[in-house]
DNA sequence: GGCTCGCGTCCCGCTGACCGGTACGGTGAA
DNA sequence: TTCACCGTACCGGTCAGCGGGACGCGAGCC
C-alpha cells in the first residue's frame, strides 16, 4: 500500500515526494533498503533519486542512511498559511497555557485528519499522541469534531459516511452519535474529546473562525484524565479562540 | 542572480526545488510571472513544473498564484534534527517566556546564517526582523554569535574571512572586533548583541551543547533598548540553554 | 574457511518525460 | 483601438531518467 496514492510515480518529482513522504513523523533516519521497502520503487532508482534530494538540499546523508534535512524545513515553515496562523496565534496559545499549564494545540483540518501546527507544554506534559506537523483522524480529536462541526455540510456528510477507524474503547464510531456530537458542537462552539484517541487524555476544543461560520483552525487543551476536568477550561479555551479569531478574519489570504 | 545557485538546472527536481526556493519568508501568494522572474527559468518551463508541484501537493494555486502548500508544511515538521530539538527545547523556552515575557528564540546556524527552529512572544512583542523558519546573518546576532564561539574554528575563520554585511550602524564588520567578541563569548558562555541586526533591539544568547564543545543550538531572549537589559537575563538564558544541553546530549542522532 | 544474505553502488542501452520556442485568448491601462 | 502583460496550450526533438542486472562488501552462520 503507498502511502500516498495521489503521487504521480511516472515522473521525477513524483518519485521524489514519495521519497519524502516515506519519512514518518518518528522515523530519524531511514537507510536506502527501508525507502525501498516503503516506495516499492526499484532500489536503482530510489537511490539515485534519493541521491538528487541530497544534492538539492531536501535529504542529508548520514552512515546510517537519509533523513529530511534542515533545508526542507525552512521550506515547510514558509508555507504561508500555516506560518501565518502560527504566528499570529502563539501569543494566544501562550497565554492559554501560562494560565492552565496544561498542553495547548492549534491544529487545521486536511481531509480526514487534523494536522497540529503548533504545540505547547510543560516538561511533565500528558503524553499524548500528537506531534507538531502530525496527523490524527478528525473523528477521535477534540479538534476534528470542532473542525467539522463548523465545516460545510458537504465535507462533514462526506465523512460521516466513511468509515471510523476505532483508537480506543472509546472512540466513536457511531456516525449517528458523531453527528448529534457535531451538533451539539456547532451549537455550544466547543467540542469535547474523552479518551476517545487514547486512553487517559482528555481534550476541549474551540474554533477559530474566519468569515462566516467556517472554522479556519481550532484551539484545545488536552489534559490527563484524573485532574485534568475539560468543562473547567471552556472559558479561557473560547476566549483564546476567539481572540485569534478577530485577529484573522480581519486578514484574507488564509482561505485554504 | 539565481537565490541558491547549488541546485542544478539541467534537472526537473532543481527546477522543481528552484521554484519552491522562490518563495521568501514574506510572501504569501506568487504569480507566475513573478516566479518566472525570480527563478530566471523559461515561463513554459514553470508553468508546466509549478503544474506538477501541485498535482504533488507541494503547491496550492489560487486565483492570486501559487503558494507553498500546508503539505509541505508537514513535510518540513518531519525534518528530524529541527523536530527533535523543538520538541525539546519547548518546555524550556516556555519557562523562559513565562519568567521574563519577553521574546525568546531557538536557532540553529547554516552555513553563514542562523535559522530561526522556534520563537516564542507575547502579544506586543519587540518586532524584530526574525521569523520561523527565517535567516539571520551570524554576524550580527547573539544567537549567531555564540553559535560561531561553539564552532569548530574553521569555520569560525572561513567566516571571519568573509566580509561581514552592514545590517545597522551598530553592526560589527570588523574581523578583528568581532573575532575578540567570539574569544570573550567561549569563556563566558553567553553572547550579546546591541542593534546590530535591528535598531532599537538588544539580546543575549546562551549555547545548546551536544558532546564536547560544539553548539547544537542557541537559545535567546529579545527586548527593546529601553526596558530591557541583556545583562539582567544571563542566568535564565544560560539555565535554560544548559538544560535543554543536557537533554540532548544525551539523545545522539542530533548531530547535523 | 566458505557460504549466504542483505546492503549500497555502479553500469549501460532504451525510451518516453521533459523541454522551451512559439502562438493564442483575455484583461487592464494608455 | 492599441499595446503590454498575463496565463495557457501545443508539439516535435532529444536527452534525462529509467531500472534490470552485476558487483563489492561486511555480518552472521555453518
Amino acid at each position: 500500500m503507498p502511502p500516498h496514492p495521489s503521487a504521480d510515480l511516472d515522473t521525477v518529482l513524483g518519485k521524489a515526494v514519495t521519497i519524502l513522504r516515506a519519512f514518518t513523523v518518528d522515523d530519524q533516519v531511514l537507510p536506502l533498503a527501508e525507502l525501498v521497502r516503503r516506495t516499492e520503487l526499484p532500489k536503482a532508482t530510489v537511490h539515485r533519486v534519493a541521491g538528487d534530494l541530497v544534492t538539492n538540499r531536501l535529504l542529508d546523508r548520514t552512515d546510517l542512511g537519509y533523513r529530511l534535512s534542515g533545508g526542507l524545513f525552512e521550506l515547510g515553515m514558509r508555507a504561508s498559511v500555516e506560518r501565518s496562523l502560527m504566528e499570529l496565534a502563539m501569543p494566544f496559545l501562550q497565554d492559554l497555557y501560562e494560565r492552565t499549564h496544561e498542553t495547548v494545540h492549534l491544529g487545521v483540518r486536511e481531509g480526514h485528519d487534523v494536522v497540529y501546527v503548533a504545540k505547547i507544554g510543560g516538561h511533565r506534559q500528558a503524553k499524548s499522541p500528537s506531534r507538531p506537523g502530525g496527523r490524527m483522524p478528525v473523528h477521535c480529536t477534540a479538534i476534528g469534531k470542532i473542525l467539522l462541526a463548523f465545516s460545510d455540510a458537504e465535507v462533514q456528510q462526506e465523512l460521516l459516511s466513511s468509515p471510523l477507524e476505532r483508537r480506543t474503547p472509546h472512540t466513536i464510531v457511531a456516525p449517528g452519535l458523531l453527528e448529534r456530537q457535531l451538533a451539539t458542537a456547532l451549537e455550544t462552539g466547543v467540542a469535547f474529546e474523552r479518551e476517545e484517541s487514547a486512553v487517559g487524555l482528555q481534550c476541549v476544543a474551540a474554533p477559530v473562525l474566519g468569515d462566516g461560520e467556517r472554522a479556519l483552525a481550532a484551539i484545545s487543551i488536552t489534559g490527563p484524565v484524573g485532574r485534568f476536568k475539560p468543562e473547567a477550561f471552556v472559558t479561557p479555551v473560547r476566549a483564546a479562540a476567539q481572540g485569534l479569531s478577530s485577529l484573522v478574519s480581519r486578514r484574507r489570504s488564509l482561505s485554504r
